[in-house]
DNA sequence: AGGTTGACTGGGG
DNA sequence: TCCCCAGCCAACC
């Protein structure tokens, strides 16, 4: 589990008062990153769950903009919406997030819809 | 410093 | 169930 470390004085004592900036939290992407990069082979999560875990309740919509941006070795293709869907239109991104998906085993249904309760990842 | 921009969401009609 | 709309939030100009 990560959490949002506020003040890190909490933790490191008084006289972090006149250190610079000791170690500044990571930026929220790279925890965003860091989270999704746990997200098991042939499991999905979501934006939102994404955001709450990451102490940020209603930051659904700056995760789905941070993986627009993500490394490499990020399995962006293990987030999908709400509803269980993938939420680019139909494009090229569309069809590749699906066919990852499917590669690992997910199955979609009728109406494109995976079954988060079957597949569901929820962070630890 | 402040407006813009999304791979979002939940609620209401 | 589908569509629309108004919040929301951090990184980028």
């Amino acid at each position: 589990m990560h959490w949002p470390v506020q003040d890190t004085r909490e933790f490191l004592g008084p006289r972090v008062r006149d250190t610079p900036a000791p170690r500044p939290d990571p930026s929220f992407f790279r925890r965003v990153y860091g989270l999704t990069r746990r997200i098991p082979r042939g499991r999905v999560t979501t934006y939102g769950a994404l955001a709450r875990a990451l102490g940020v309740p209603r930051g659904a919509r700056t995760v789905g903009w941070a993986l627009g941006a993500c490394p490499e070795d990020v399995p962006w293709h293990r987030v999908v919406n709400a509803q269980g869907g993938i939420s680019f239109r139909p494009s090229p991104g569309f069809r590749l997030q699906r066919a990852l998906l499917r590669a690992e085993g997910v199955r979609f249904n009728r109406r494109g819809r995976i079954d988060l309760m079957k597949y569901g990842w929820k962070a630890l």
